[in-house]
DNA sequence: CACGGCTAGCTAACGACACTAGCTTTAAGG
DNA sequence: CCTTAAAGCTAGTGTCGTTAGCTAGCCGTG
């Protein structure tokens, strides 16, 4: 029996592009093993569980959405940063909805948990984004949170197949994403 | 042995219940039939499987949910409308999030599912609503989903404890609905 | 009031799954 | 070449969803 040369790294990898093959949800050992070209057990040597497993799919899918986004908006600001990084955010999720679910399923378990980092990785360019609007301090964390909740929900909804007409998805994206910025752009202006 | 008096309609209360107690995720047939009193393969009598039962909790909240939301925004226009609306989402999804995921979780089986049915009467609360924004009829369709999109994505970050700062979550929330008001009475000033 | 059929609820059992125990064998390093 | 850590295996356990088949409570009819 010779060996399959397995690591962490690679069992880990080797997992998240099956559930994004066949959906986080349906993603199971057996399956897992059968892919990798080994019995279930076997797995036991380079993951402690399959918590871990799932773990281990949500730091890397945090990890490369942090890098799509921080790639994608380097050297921007303002509107175009936040279109951008949105359709950075949004095809990264339409190319990888397993791993997306699993970094929204799994809780960190503590303050030094790497999947902290990760997502605060992913805060930290959203905020960076958004102080090319000069908006007031005390409305930043709003307009960030407001950020977030617009691209998650926008992706899961998308990635659920919860949009009945989706031939101008698309569209709808864009046209959201300039709403959202012409707000922000005129934050200041209100009476 | 008495009989314990269940029906298909009790089985889907008392499961939501518990849903929204300990969780979507976490919800067996066993825990369901403990706390109905019951042996877990009797519960088959009442519900064909445990994706059956999914359904079923899955109908039962896109229906509250489209009454709380139809009965907030009753009498209502615009802006007074929208904030009504999203806050009564955003309360029955606080009190009901295991309803809610499971809402989110299924798939409905076909265009005559009366999933579909509960999910078309949400999306219509928030179309009339919208109509008092008189918003120009190629841009309605981004408008709804816009605003789905939004009361979504904070219903599930919130519901699964994402925002670090929970303290003024209740403040964001107000914001971010000041921000899509405004940006929604304005949409036709856009130069 | 008796009785017959329907069915709610039960026990027993199976398959799928996550996981453990313990053995064998590989391959890396002295 | 030989020792040793560990990769991978087989076999087995507990849990969960589900099915089969039995028993007994309830409802309708005679």
């Amino acid at each position: 029996m010779p060996r399959a040369g397995l690591t962490p790294a690679l069992v880990t990898e080797v997992s998240a592009a099956l559930a994004d093959d066949i959906g986080f949800s349906q993603l199971s050992m057996g399956l897992l093993a059968e892919r990798l070209g080994v019995k279930t057990p076997s797995l036991y040597k380079h993951v402690t569980s399959q918590a871990d497993l799932n773990h281990r799919i949500a730091v890397l899918a945090m990890t490369e959405l942090a890098d799509a986004i921080r790639d994608a908006t380097q050297g921007r600001a303002g509107s175009d940063a936040l279109i951008a990084g949105a359709r950075a955010m949004w095809s990264y999720v339409k190319e990888h909805p397993g791993r997306y679910a699993a970094g929204n399923a799994v809780r960190p378990t503590g303050p030094d948990d790497p999947l902290v980092a990760a997502a605060g990785r992913v805060l930290a360019s959203w905020s960076a984004m958004l102080h090319g609007y000069r908006i007031d301090p005390g409305q930043e964390i709003h307009a960030l949170r407001m950020v977030r909740t617009v691209l998650h929900g926008f992706a899961t909804l998308e990635a659920a197949g919860n949009f009945r007409i989706d031939a101008d998805v698309d569209v709808s994206f864009t046209w959201m994403i300039d709403f959202i910025d012409h707000g922000l752009r005129t934050l200041n202006d209100r009476h």
